[in-house]
DNA sequence: CCAATATCAGGATTACTGATATGT
DNA sequence: CACATATCAGTAATCCTGATATTG
């Protein structure tokens, strides 16, 4: 209803208004626009976040493995976790582990418990780092300042809907 | 408030509570939720938007560019307007155009208004691949079923003051 | 001559497939 | 020997930075 073209000018506005005369009402207009929309903000959010920690010479990316091993007892995991709790794939976790461990923020070595496993384990130097990469990123508001605590809230929950609908979650 | 393991076991939620212990309530810990929530579901998204266009030798990024050419007046665009719209690099969009070219889903031309720009045409048989895609995407409802629409009106007003203080609006 | 429009060459990140070495 | 754990090689998509040819 009053789908206008509204303030100023929203690309995806406007292709929201043409796909509906293109395929019509009926169409899941709501749902190309949600879509398209999801997908810009992830471009804008994730060069926001990469640049933040870009001084550290890492990506976001690579900001959520040295995260992980943080949280981690003692600061060590097997790759194949890492792989599991960032959905990342296995070649990509090896990847990003080989990446953090020329900059000297993870060492790796061989698990005691299974000779075939590599351990990812995070140095003095990645402590520091995180601390640092996290201020950054606390500074941007992880690029999400201009939204409030409800809008947080559902937010999250509308995409835990959709994260559960794509098997995302233990149901 | 609550903030328990709740149902099942969200990975996003277990990683904020793990955040607010180590830096603190303060932090800006829902920011972090919605990041990761976003990064996380549209990856989930491309990956089933992907599939669904994927017999047509299509993925979403040049499924949109299809659709763009579609909505314009002679099915034809500069390659410097598809960037524009599409919001990707000219070289991206050089290597979109080339891609739907060798499919015979569009044609290269001069532009006859200015000899230095290259139009892309949608062919015929790029505009049957349009429909049947379209259809395809409509079956999947853009991956996004889950969400009745006002949900969807909220998630879009949420990512739209995102995208403004992205500036990412001409606001 | 300067500016605009692609395009190309080349580097970086991430993902995926298949093959492989090692160890359980 | 079958299975699991990485890792590596190779391919692909996307983004970005120059450099360049053509045209306005």
């Amino acid at each position: 209803m009053s789908a206008t073209t509204g303030p100023g000018f929203d690309p995806i506005q406007r292709a929201t208004e043409l796909w509906q005369q293109r395929w019509g009402e009926d169409s899941p207009h709501a749902a190309m626009a949600s879509a398209t929309s999801i997908m810009r903000v992830q471009q804008l959010l994730i060069a926001q976040l990469d640049a933040a920690v870009a001084a550290y010479d890492l990506t976001f990316a690579r900001y959520e493995a040295l995260v992980l091993l943080t949280f981690s007892r003692r600061g060590e995991l097997p790759m194949s976790k890492i792989g599991e709790r960032l959905m990342i794939h296995p070649t990509s976790a090896t990847n990003i582990v080989q990446r953090l461990s020329a900059d000297g923020y993870v060492e790796r070595r061989r698990n005691p418990r299974d000779g075939r496993g590599t351990l990812a384990a995070i140095t003095p130097r990645g402590r520091e780092v995180v601390e640092l990469a996290t201020a950054a990123l606390h500074g941007i508001e992880f690029g999400l300042a201009a939204l409030g605590d409800g809008e947080h809230a559902a937010l999250q929950e509308s995409l835990r809907k959709v994260r559960r609908a794509s098997g995302d979650l233990p149901d």
